[in-house]
DNA sequence: CGGACAAGCTGA
DNA sequence: CAGCTTGTCCGG
C-alpha cells in the first residue's frame, strides 16, 4: 500500500470515512521536511468545504510509477480533520504556509478531469455563483480509472453534402435553426471528421439513441456519463448535461442539439447550463461550436450566426396545428372540452390521442381524512390550495394557514385530483371509448402504449410516448399566460415536443390547441413553421422590462438571503428587486458584472441559495 | 461535512 | 455541578 506509516498499511482498504483513523505522526514544518519533497494543493471532495489544503506526496509513490501519475485533476484521499476524504490535486510543487503540519496523501484513486476542464470548471463557479466542489465531482470518472484504453483509430467520414451541415461548422458560433423532424446525424458525423467532437442532447435517452446510431456507422464514440476512460482515450463524446464536463481527448468540435431545452439547466445550485458551458468549453480550445433547435433561444440568437433552412424544409419538418378557437364553442357547454375534439377524440382522425392537461402547481381539492369535508376557507369558503407540504393558501386573499382540518383538526388530507381525473371521464364520455390516465407512475408496458387509445396526463405524458397521431393540449392559454419570463419560449417548448410525436407535414399527425388566443405570437410561429416570429415581439418584451439576454439575473434566497443582501450594499449598475417570498432577486447589466458583484459580497453561514438565471423567473 | 469544544439549560 | 443540548469554529 502506498502512503500511511506501517501499521495503517495494515488495513489500508479504505473502509468509510467515517472510520477513526489511528493517529498519523505529521511531518513538521519545513525545516524538518525531507529535502525534495514534493507538496501538492488538495482539494476535499466535502461539501460546504472550498479550501484547499497542502499534503506530501509519499516519495514511495515515485517508485511504483504512481508518483508520475500523480497530476493537477487526479484523484486522492487522505486524513483531513481526522476523518478519511476524497479530493483532486488542485497544484503542484507548492509553496505551504510555513508553521503548517504537513500530512502525507494516503491512496491515489485514479484519474481525475484535465487541467483544462478543471479552469472551465473554476470559470463555471464563477460564472454561477457557487463551488467548485459539485462540479468537479460531476468531471470526475464515477469509478477510479487508473489507465486509459488505447486510443481509437481515426475512422474515415465522407464529406457532408448538405451546405447548412458545412457552413455550421466553418464558423466559430452557429446557431442552427432544425424544424422538430430534421436529423443531426450529418451534422454530428461532419463534427466528427474534424476529430474528437463532444456532442450534447437534452435527455439521457436521445444521447444513448444517438451513440448506437455513430457505433452502427463504425465511429468510435463513448457515453459521456458511463464510458469516461472512453471518452478521455479519444473519439466522439454524447451524452447529456453532464456532459459538457466529460473528458475529450483533443476536442474538435461542439454540438448541442435542442439547445433551448431547459434541462440543460442543472436545477440546483450552482444552476449551470451545459449550453454555456459547452459553448464557453469550445471558445477556450478554438474550435468551432454548433447550437440546434428548432425554435432558438434568444440567449443563443445573441451569441452566434443564425442559419435557418429553406422555407419549403422548414414547414415540412413541423407538423399541421389545429387551432381550435374556444371562443366560438356554444358558451352555455363552456366546458374544458370543445364540440371540435369529438372526431378527434373518437379516433376518426387517427389514433394514438394523447391529451395534455397541464395543472400547474400543487392546486387540487383536498379532503379531509378523517371528517370527510372538504377543505375550505373559513373566511371565502372556496377550496384552499395546496402550496408545499403543509402550508394551505386561500386563493381569493392569499391567506396562509398549517395545514389543519377546519372542522374536526386532522392533519392528514386525501388528493381528489379533480384536475386530470375528473377531465379523464368527460373525455371517456365523448371518446365513447375507454381513455387512459398516464401518470409518473404509469407502468408503460415494452412495447409502448397501445395504437387505438386514447391518453391523457399532464406534460408529462409527452415524455412517456414516443408517437401519436394526435397530440391534444386541452388548455394551452395558461401555458401562454403564466407569469413567468420565459412562458413563452417554454410553451414553444411543449410544442416542440408534441411536434416530435405526430412527426412532419406529411406524416398525418397533428397537434390540436385548444385556445382563446390563437392569434399568440407562439401559436401564430407554429401553424406558419415559422419559430422567427417568436422572436421580435418577445426580445421587444424583455428590452422593455429589461429581463434577460438584455440583463442577467440571480436569484438569492434561504433564511441568510437577507444578510447578504445587506452585505451587497448597492454597488454601481445593480437593481434590487424585491423581497417576494423571502427571495431577491439581483440584476445586473450583464453576466460578468453579475458574477463580479456576487463574488465579492461576504457570504453570511447558513443555507444561502444564489441562483444565476432563475429557471423560474 | 462532521468532530471538537464552549457556552447555555436542566434537575436534584 | 454533572450531563446533556445547541451553537460556532475549523481542518494541511
Amino acid at each position: 500500500m502506498a502512503g500511511g506509516t506501517a501499521d495503517q498499511g495494515r488495513l489500508d482498504l479504505d473502509l468509510t470515512t467515517t472510520d477513526p483513523v489511528p493517529a498519523e505522526p505529521a511531518v513538521g514544518a519545513d525545516p524538518t521536511l525531507p529535502a525534495g519533497s514534493r507538496i501538492v494543493r488538495i482539494l476535499p471532495d466535502v461539501a460546504a468545504l472550498e479550501r484547499t489544503f497542502d499534503y506530501l506526496v509519499p516519495p514511495s509513490w515515485a517508485d511504483d510509477g504512481r508518483g508520475q501519475r500523480l497530476v493537477v485533476g487526479s484523484r486522492v484521499r487522505m486524513v483531513l480533520a481526522g476523518r478519511r476524504v476524497g479530493g483532486w490535486v488542485v497544484e503542484d510543487d507548492v509553496e505551504p504556509p510555513p508553521g503548517v503540519a504537513l500530512r502525507s496523501l494516503t491512496k491515489s484513486s485514479g484519474m481525475g478531469p484535465s487541467p483544462e476542464v478543471i479552469d472551465l470548471v473554476r470559470w463555471a463557479a464563477h460564472r454561477w455563483a457557487g463551488r467548485l466542489n459539485g462540479l468537479l465531482g460531476t468531471a470526475s470518472p464515477p469509478n477510479v480509472v487508473e489507465s486509459l484504453p488505447p486510443a481509437p483509430p481515426r475512422p474515415t467520414i465522407p464529406p457532408a453534402t448538405a451546405t447548412w451541415v458545412v457552413r455550421a461548422l466553418e464558423v466559430p458560433r452557429a446557431v442552427v435553426r432544425l424544424p422538430p423532424g430534421a436529423d443531426v446525424a450529418p451534422l454530428v458525423t461532419e463534427a466528427a471528421r474534424r476529430g474528437d467532437a463532444l456532442v450534447l442532447f437534452s435527455t439521457v435517452p436521445a444521447a444513448e439513441h444517438m451513440a448506437s446510431r455513430l457505433h452502427e456507422m463504425g465511429l468510435p464514440v463513448s457515453l459521456a456519463q458511463r464510458q469516461w476512460a472512453g471518452s478521455a482515450a479519444g473519439g466522439l463524446v454524447v451524452g447529456s448535461r453532464a456532459a459538457a464536463l466529460a473528458p475529450v481527448a483533443n476536442l474538435a468540435a461542439v454540438v448541442v442539439v435542442d439547445e433551448h431545452d431547459e434541462t440543460y439547466q442543472e436545477e440546483r445550485a450552482p444552476t449551470w447550463h451545459a449550453r454555456d458551458l459547452a459553448a464557453e468549453r469550445a471558445r477556450r480550445a478554438g474550435v468551432p461550436c454548433v447550437l440546434t433547435s428548432p425554435s432558438p433561444s434568444l440567449e443563443a440568437l445573441g451569441w452566434g450566426e443564425l442559419m435557418v433552412p429553406s422555407r419549403a424544409e422548414e414547414r415540412d419538418g413541423w407538423p399541421i396545428l389545429d387551432l381550435h378557437d374556444r371562443r366560438d364553442d356554444d358558451p352555455v357547454r363552456s366546458g374544458l372540452l370543445g364540440q371540435r375534439l369529438v372526431d378527434v377524440l373518437r379516433g376518426a382522425e387517427g389514433d394514438p390521442v394523447v391529451c395534455v392537461l397541464n395543472r400547474r402547481g400543487r392546486s387540487r381539492l383536498l379532503v379531509c381524512n378523517a371528517c370527510g369535508g372538504l377543505v375550505r376557507c373559513p373566511e371565502h369558503q372556496v377550496p384552499m390550495i395546496q402550496e408545499d407540504e403543509d402550508t394551505l393558501a386561500c386563493p381569493v386573499d392569499g391567506t396562509r394557514r398549517p395545514q389543519v382540518c377546519d372542522e374536526c383538526g386532522a392533519t392528514r388530507f386525501k388528493n381528489l385530483r379533480a384536475g386530470v381525473a375528473r377531465v379523464r371521464e368527460e373525455l371517456e364520455a365523448l371518446a365513447n371509448r375507454p381513455v387512459l390516465e398516464v401518470t409518473g407512475d404509469t407502468d408503460v408496458p415494452d412495447g409502448g402504449l397501445s395504437d387505438h387509445a386514447v391518453y391523457v396526463g399532464t406534460e408529462a405524458v409527452l415524455y412517456r410516448v414516443d408517437s401519436a397521431a394526435r397530440v391534444v393540449f386541452l388548455e394551452f392559454d395558461q401555458e401562454l399566460l403564466v407569469p413567468r419570463m420565459r412562458a413563452a419560449e417554454q410553451a414553444m417548448a411543449l410544442l416542440i415536443r408534441a411536434a416530435r410525436l405526430v412527426g412532419g407535414r406529411f406524416d398525418g399527425g397533428r397537434i390540436v390547441v385548444q385556445t382563446r388566443m390563437p392569434e399568440h405570437e407562439v401559436l401564430q410561429a407554429v401553424l406558419h413553421a415559422d419559430p422567427g416570429r417568436l422572436v421580435e415581439p418577445e426580445l421587444a418584451r424583455r428590452r422593455l422590462l429589461n429581463l434577460p439576454p438584455c440583463s442577467a439575473l440571480a436569484r438569492v434566497s434561504g433564511p441568510p438571503a437577507a444578510e447578504f443582501i445587506t452585505n451587497m450594499g448597492s454597488p454601481d449598475g445593480i437593481d434590487l428587486l424585491g423581497p417576494r417570498d423571502g427571495a431577491w432577486l439581483v440584476r445586473a447589466p450583464d453576466h460578468d458584472r453579475l458574477s463580479e458583484v456576487l463574488a465579492a459580497v461576504e457570504r453570511p453561514k447558513g443555507r444561502l441559495r444564489i441562483e444565476v438565471d432563475p429557471p423560474r423567473a
